[in-house]
DNA sequence: TGGCGCCAACCTGTATACAAGCTAGCGACC
DNA sequence: GGTCGCTAGCTTGTATACAGGTTGGCGCCA
């Protein structure tokens, strides 16, 4: 269950476990970033002659990943990436806006140094890509990134797990607009997002890293609204979250 | 091909989904309401055998009690219902004491008379226990009830779906202890809870629910950590939950 | 009698065979 | 030519055979 070894390979004595999550993580990974696009039907034999296994545990994995709403296994037809039904997700972004805040709440998880250099490393790789070509699954990648070296610091195991399950379903969203966003505008707002946090961690104040947080996911949240101009996609999210935080009627 | 001869409640009809809920549920009750205690080792065979199934629809229920926490698969060894870890639910209730104010703080779902009659139906069904002999697994199931029924007042599913899961992860606890505890006074603080949310459903006043819940809640810890004296169970929980920043230790 | 060792009976994990069903596409018929 | 119907080839769901491994008990030996 420990999240922290990076095991390589699937080392003879932990048999099933690591295999087990190595496949689901690439298969999530594959989904989130946008190889397997909305609508891909993934066929378990496929994946199993791929993998070099049997369709037992490919199974295993695609039912976690239905579990957390990103395939759907249709009888007779097949295991299809879910498509990115906006009305589902408002749900689960209101949700995130809330429990970015628990985060300073609870007790923080152990923070060192080295988290620090990792961010200020992530930093500059995120500013690498601002005057390239725009690189939408490059970004994605770095971004989640970020978002797992956050996660190390709650403390509150349960809350990690579903914040990381929450960003897991709603991370294709902004991958899928970024094409139509301004390329260097989201690598900025990146940039700045990473720095502020690598500050608010400095200075250990976990709260400030939640206003952060909380600041970008907003200012995100708008941008993708512009383009999706009359969808209306968050706009409830931030009156319903607005409404609740600012003055409690 | 035998499968046929046993259908007596699980009709083949709809697939299997409902099938796959149904055994969920069925295991996931046992579990929660003892029947299974922690440390009781379930044989995918035999369970296939009552159930009247082959082993693979009973394994992939299993997998999904395992990510519940529920219950825990050792290689060559068995299924295991998962002992009662403190140091993990401790952080599992201090979680759950924050979503009961995000309930509040987010859309509704729809409330109707008819759920108004059910509260009144649960109350007295819960008081006609008070005065017969401890039966805590009738007050567990009941209360099970209870708290799937204030499911329905969360609008936003995923944190219904998230709420209902560390209920069930956490919902052993107290019915473990029941016995050690004093049998009336369980009962009357349900009842007077039912009864509290029931008039604040009536009012359409949801923070007050929250609050309802709330003060139950904590009340309901405290009760169990004079049981649990000298491990201090939920001492942490209530002082972190009262808003204090807790220095990293 | 106590201790060591082996073996049989389980268990779960994996691979495979079979069942049921949907769909595309082709062929026959009107 | 257009439409209907059927079949072949997929798919997932289920059942079963096999592999690897642990455990408890029985028997043998000191």
């Amino acid at each position: 269950m420990q999240a922290h070894d990076r095991s390589d390979d699937t080392t003879v004595d932990g048999t099933s476990r690591t295999s087990f999550k190595a496949l689901y993580t690439e298969l999530r990974d594959r989904i989130c970033l946008l190889d397997y696009p909305p609508g891909t039907v993934l066929s378990e034999n496929k994946l199993a002659a791929e993998f070099g296994v049997s369709r037992t545990p490919v199974r295993r994995v695609l039912h976690a990943l239905e579990f957390d709403g990103l395939v759907e296994s249709k009888q007779a037809l097949g295991t299809i990436v879910t498509a990115l039904d906006l009305r589902e997700l408002k749900q689960v972004y209101a949700l995130r806006l809330k429990l970015i805040d628990l985060v300073a709440e609870l007790p923080p998880g152990p923070m060192t140094d080295r988290d620090i250099d990792l961010l200020d490393d992530l930093g500059e790789r995120v500013s690498a890509l601002r005057d390239d070509d725009a690189r939408p699954r490059a970004l994605g990648a770095l971004y989640q990134t970020f978002h797992q070296e956050l996660g190390r610091l709650t403390g509150n195991r349960p809350l990690r797990e579903i914040t990381d399950r929450f960003f897991h379903q709603t991370s294709r969203v902004w991958l899928q607009l970024l094409p139509e966003m301004t390329w260097t505008r989201e690598v900025d707002a990146m940039v700045e997002e990473i720095h502020a946090v690598r500050d608010a961690l400095v200075a250990q104040d976990l709260r400030r890293v939640s206003e952060v947080r909380r600041h970008h996911f907003r200012a995100c949240l708008r941008r993708m609204n512009a383009v999706l101009a009359g969808q209306d996609l968050v706009d409830e999210v931030l009156r319903a979250a607005d409404g609740s935080e600012v003055a409690p009627t």
